[in-house]
Order: C-alpha cells, then sequence, then structure tokens
DNA sequence: CGCCACCTTGAGTTTACTCAAGTTTTGTGG
DNA sequence: CCACAAAACTTGAGTAAACTCAAGGTGGCG
C-alpha cells in the first residue's frame, strides 16, 4: 500500500533516461531521433507561460524545474517538481496548463510534437512518464488535502531521499548507526510553501520546530541535513 | 489562461469516445477490438483496491467512479471522479495506486492491458485520456493547495455544469434571463468532503451559506438546482 | 562592508476543525 | 401509503491549526 512519494524521476521508476533510449535507437536503426537540439535556461527562467502555444516537450537533464498554476489575485500553486529524466510540455491541447520555470540552472532535450508521434520508442517513454507523473499527482493530491503541516513538510524531505520512505523501503542500514542523510532543497521557502499549500512562514515553523528536536540539521538555507531519516519518516502521516 | 476544472470525460475533451473508436476498427479492419467484456458495479462497490495487481484497463460507459487513497489512521482523499468515456486503471508499476469505487450504478468497458499494447487507436485513446485527467490533477492540485472552503465548493458545482466556467465559458444565455441550471451530485456529502479536502460539516455549511444567499436550491439530497450559474462562477476564485 | 533577498519569530486573527446534538431524508416492511 | 429505522445531513459552540501582519535576523555577493 505504501509507495514513494514524488519519487523523483520518471527514469527512477525503472525506465531507462530517453537519451539511452536514443543511443538505443542510433545503434539499431541509425535514424536520427530529434535534432538532437539542447536548451538551457538559468536559475528562475521561464520556459514557457499557462496559455502558450505547445510544440513541442522537453526532458530534463540536467537540474529542476516547477510547473506552476496562478490564481488571478496571485495565489500561486506549485503542480508539479522535475528533475533529471522527467519530461514535461505534454497537453491535450495545444496549449500548455501550467507555467514552466527553472528552479536551478536546467539542461534540457528539445523534441518537436511530431518527432514523438513518429517514434514508438519516445511515445513509449514519454508514456511511462505520463503514468509516472499521474502517480505524483496522487500522492500530492492526499498531501494537500488531508495532511497537516507537518506532515507536508516531512512528506517533502523524504522525497528527497532516494529508496527510502516507499514500500521498498530498506530502513536504516544497520539500526544502531546514526541514520543521516544531507538533501539539497533546490527551492526557496516560498516555493516548498507554494509546492506544499502552506505559506512561508509556517513551512519556516515547522522547519525551526524539527531543528529543535534534532531531527535535522540546516546546513546552509538551501540544504539539510536529515539527522535520523527514519524519525522523518514517521512523521509523513504514512506510518 | 482559464480552463474548464474537471471537465467531464475525456470523451468530452472533443476525442470521440472510445467506444466509438470500436466502431470504426470494426467497420475499417473487421478486427475485433477486446473481448467486448463489460462489467456492471451496484453503488458504493469497489472494483479494485490500491495494491491489487493491475492487468486490465476500464472504461466508463454509464455512471460515476471515484478514485481514493487511504492513510494509515483512516483520512481518506479522492483524488479522481471518473464519468462516462473516462478510463481509469493504468499504472506505472503492475499495481493501482488508488482504489476505484462506483459512486452509483455503473457501466464499464474491460480492456486486456495486452490488447491495450497492440491496438493503435486504443492507445492514442488512452493517451488522451491520461493528458485529460492530468489537467484535471493540476486543477485540482490549485483547488487543495490554494483555495477556501467557498470557492472549492463553488468549483465543484461548476465541474458539473458543461460548457460553464471554462474559457470558452459563454456566459448566460441571455444576460436578462435568470440564468438556472439543475445538476446532479452523485456523491455524498461526506464524498464531496474527501474529494474537496473538507470536512463533512464544512461542505454542509458552505452549501447552506449559497442557500441563504439563494445562489442554489436543494432540490433533493443529490441534486441541486444553481439558481445563478454565472453567481456561483464568480465564487470560485478563477474571476 | 554593506546591501538585498531570504528567512525566522512573535502576536493576534481567522478559517476550518472537532464534538455533540438535533433534524431531514431515504429506504424498507407492514 | 404509512410507520419506522437507518443513514445522511445540518447546526451550534468551542477549539486548534495555520494564516496575516509586522519586526528583526542571517547570509551571500558585489
Amino acid at each position: 500500500m505504501e509507495r514513494v512519494l514524488y519519487a523523483g524521476s520518471c527514469a527512477a521508476d525503472g525506465a531507462t533516461s530517453l537519451t539511452d533510449i536514443d543511443n538505443d535507437m542510433h545503434r539499431e536503426s541509425g535514424s536520427k531521433s530529434g535534432s538532437g537540439r539542447k536548451h538551457r535556461l538559468g536559475s528562475h527562467e521561464v520556459l514557457f507561460y499557462e496559455g502558450d502555444r505547445a510544440d513541442r516537450i522537453y526532458e530534463v537533464l540536467e537540474g529542476v524545474m516547477m510547473l506552476y498554476k496562478l490564481l488571478p489575485d496571485g495565489r500561486r500553486q506549485v503542480v508539479y517538481v522535475l528533475r533529471a529524466g522527467d519530461m514535461l510540455g505534454f497537453t491535450n491541447h495545444d496549449t500548455f496548463d501550467c507555467t514552466a520555470e527553472a528552479l536551478t540552472a536546467v539542461e534540457l532535450q528539445v523534441y518537436e510534437t511530431r518527432e514523438v508521434a513518429t517514434s514508438p520508442l519516445l511515445q513509449h517513454y514519454v508514456n511511462r512518464c505520463l503514468l509516472s507523473q499521474m502517480e505524483h499527482l496522487h500522492d500530492h493530491t492526499v498531501l494537500l488535502g488531508r495532511k497537516s503541516a507537518m506532515e507536508r513538510v516531512a512528506t517533502f524531505l523524504m522525497s528527497l531521499v532516494p529508496d527510502r520512505g516507499g514500500a521498498n523501503c530498506s530502513g536504516p542500514a544497520n539500526p544502531d548507526v546514526p541514520d543521516a542523510r544531507s538533501v539539497v532543497l533546490s527551492m526557496t521557502r516560498q516555493e516548498i510553501a507554494d509546492y506544499l499549500g502552506l505559506t512561508i512562514e509556517t513551512v519556516s515553523r515547522v522547519i525551526s520546530q524539527l531543528k529543535r528536536k534534532g531531527l535535522i540539521k540546516v546546513e546552509k538555507q538551501d540544504s539539510i541535513q536529515i539527522q535520523n531519516v527514519c524519525g522523518i519518516c514517521q512523521l509523513t502521516g504514512m506510518h
């Protein structure tokens, strides 16, 4: 019943990355998959805006991006955080339903939509990504609809620790040994708040609470050492 | 920038329904698509549980279903509501990530996963459904993360009025004529609460407030007459 | 070294929650 | 068709979690 929340990328879910598939294609058929076009973004540069015409999709090769939506009065909700291996830009219509912005410097692979239509491998990978994103959205829906501020932040922290917290969680390698782990947030407190459906103050207070309890240490604003991964995991509401 | 929230089915998003595609296939190739197997569920019967092995997908032909997830302490979040034309049962792994339960009596078309793999038309339809669901999940994420109780209920009500509230909203046909419309909820207050991330009491209070303002009339528990569609639409937070 | 952006903390408020009745509706059997 | 029971819904009073507003602190970078 348990599952990894926000398990990073589609690639991390067991598929080889799309770039690997590209290599396969080169080898197998000699066909040039895509223009091989890469695109770079600086931190907080916008890739596309909600409503823009959608004619290409992207794979994150490096860095972190977010998708968000705005309400007319300025309230923002970050609906997805994308990492290496994740794809973005697919849409049901001819326009994007979210804005895509870089959280860090980002490198992207660009694919024209007609490329996707003609490449079964590409299509297959896109499909895996869609299913993976859907599952994460389901988990995030539970977080936003039913979890407390503490549970949300704990869940967010656990999502940054690969291979822990899910059904396949091994627990601490050795229960007697301290179970610490450093994670890089790649997001400001405001961005985390907009992702978790909280205010910046609430996120800050929860982090301070965890600090006081000795469960985490804030190394830099952007980097947190989790002193006791299992301890944080117990706070996610999933145990 | 605006978009219909929860716009019912994938079919409603402009695709022909899968059943139509089946008919095409019969005509064009004479191939029998699928076993033609149908499945019926009574109200509140469970189709599958989170964690069950996933080996088929379903199309809702008639009735309403929901997908939900439970936290270990019993908190429930309804993550999706499915209507005629919608598909369910796809997964990234070999198990379902949600429980699927009928909200009303339901008729389903059953497809084996290998059928989908071998039918391009079926695949194409499934893909459209995935994209449509993703978009609705994005909108629902905004609702859960950033909207007030009143905005959530108003958004929910608007989702039951086809062709209104979205970018393509025509407004009232004639602004001088009363702009009323009856909608059937197909959900109890508790189910609505679990869908909107609220408690049953809050949903009830908001509905009473709307009643007092004369914006709606509760005909039966399950059926609400919206006296002024535009008035409700103004309360969704999207205008 | 100082500025700017970002983060933290406190005090007071608000929204939605919990708990506890009561009421209405629906479905069933007489 | 009515009576009854069960389920669903509503309402009120009090509480708690997270929000708003307002300072003040920290750290990274020119």
